[in-house]
DNA sequence: TTTAATGTACCGACCGGACGGTACAGTAAT
DNA sequence: ATTACTGTACCGTCCGGTCGGTACATTAAA
């Protein structure tokens, strides 16, 4: 791996396929051609497609982890709040036109087996953090909320308008570090 | 269409291939097998796979625009609560074993433009009743809510207890009954 | 009243193309 | 010598869709 500059085009370009086509037209060939690497050279680094879902799973979830890290260090006061920072999590990754969770899109089509790893991860957030400081009910309700809105994004069903959602996800922020009742 | 009983045994099928299989089994041969026609005869009632999937999205929506009135007989002082008709709608429909919307998952996998007709029925019913009367942050939060504990179960990613599910939603019932603040 | 024609519902063998994956010889940097 | 590829040719399977037929019920002319 000492020019491992491939395998992260492969991964983006698959990314990107999903994104824009759809997870059917994510074949090894179109994600060989995208990312300007060789089909060869697509099946040295991940040696079956389902291997190449996987990677994409992890990387999300590295992602995902990052940005955690990143908002813990730009809001230390929020530390601690791990609804607020889930919520943040949320937020900018909304920013982005396309969001990186595309590649859950893409094994579940293929492979919902592979979606277990990101059930784990999701689990142990939601019930060894969130919920555990609060009012469940409440905790509860802006995840699922914040969550509804990510995978209307994900599923390409959205239909709020980039204001209502901005709207929202301030007002799910606003809920997360604050007290009041729903 | 005389004798209809083979669509909706196609239909049927369809949705339960995908419900256990996941969507890249849903091929046209193995829904013929499982409902007992003939591929021939598949092709006779839907001539695409297209033609299939739009059908089941139909079906989908039609049997939502079902349950709601359904709904509005049974609870006639929540007539006019559409966020609590559509609050019961999610509630009911997670009773099931599995989502009737696993069509919207078969579309999506296949060709994400089938979805548009969904979207449409969405924000319809979102910005046009839902949203109208009340506090729209409020509304939104709890609707949102809604679906995404209803996306966790239809991507096979919820990591809910059956008495966490229950007890959330029947809070979100309460929440889109009352006047709370969240 | 027999007969011919028409339409509906369905069967299942088959075809062509796409796709995942293999194989392998060569190359260029480290 | 190892790593990280490129490039190309190829294979077998699967899948969507085609096609020629069958069975039967209804209608309509002779």
């Amino acid at each position: 791996m000492a020019r491992p500059d491939s395998r992260h085009a492969i991964l983006d370009a698959a990314e990107a396929i999903v994104g824009q086509s759809g997870a059917a037209r994510m074949t090894l060939d179109a994600v060989a051609k995208r990312s300007g690497v060789s089909k060869g050279g697509l099946i040295y680094h991940f040696p079956t497609k389902e291997a190449l879902l996987q990677a994409m799973i992890d990387r999300m979830m590295e992602r995902a982890d990052l940005m955690r890290e990143e908002i813990r260090k730009k809001f230390p006061d929020e530390r601690s709040n791990h609804l607020a920072v889930e919520m943040r999590v949320f937020q900018q990754g909304a920013e982005q036109k396309r969001p990186q969770s595309v590649a859950l899109l893409a094994a579940i089509a293929a492979n919902p087996d592979l979606t277990s790893g990101a059930r784990e991860e999701m689990s142990r957030h939601f019930n060894a953090h969130i919920v555990s400081g609060g009012d469940f009910h409440r905790s509860a309700i802006l995840f699922l909320a914040a969550l509804g809105m990510h995978f209307l994004d994900l599923l390409n069903l959205s239909f709020l308008t980039k204001e209502q959602k901005q709207e929202i996800q301030e007002e799910l922020l606003r809920l997360a570090t604050g007290n009041e009742g729903i």
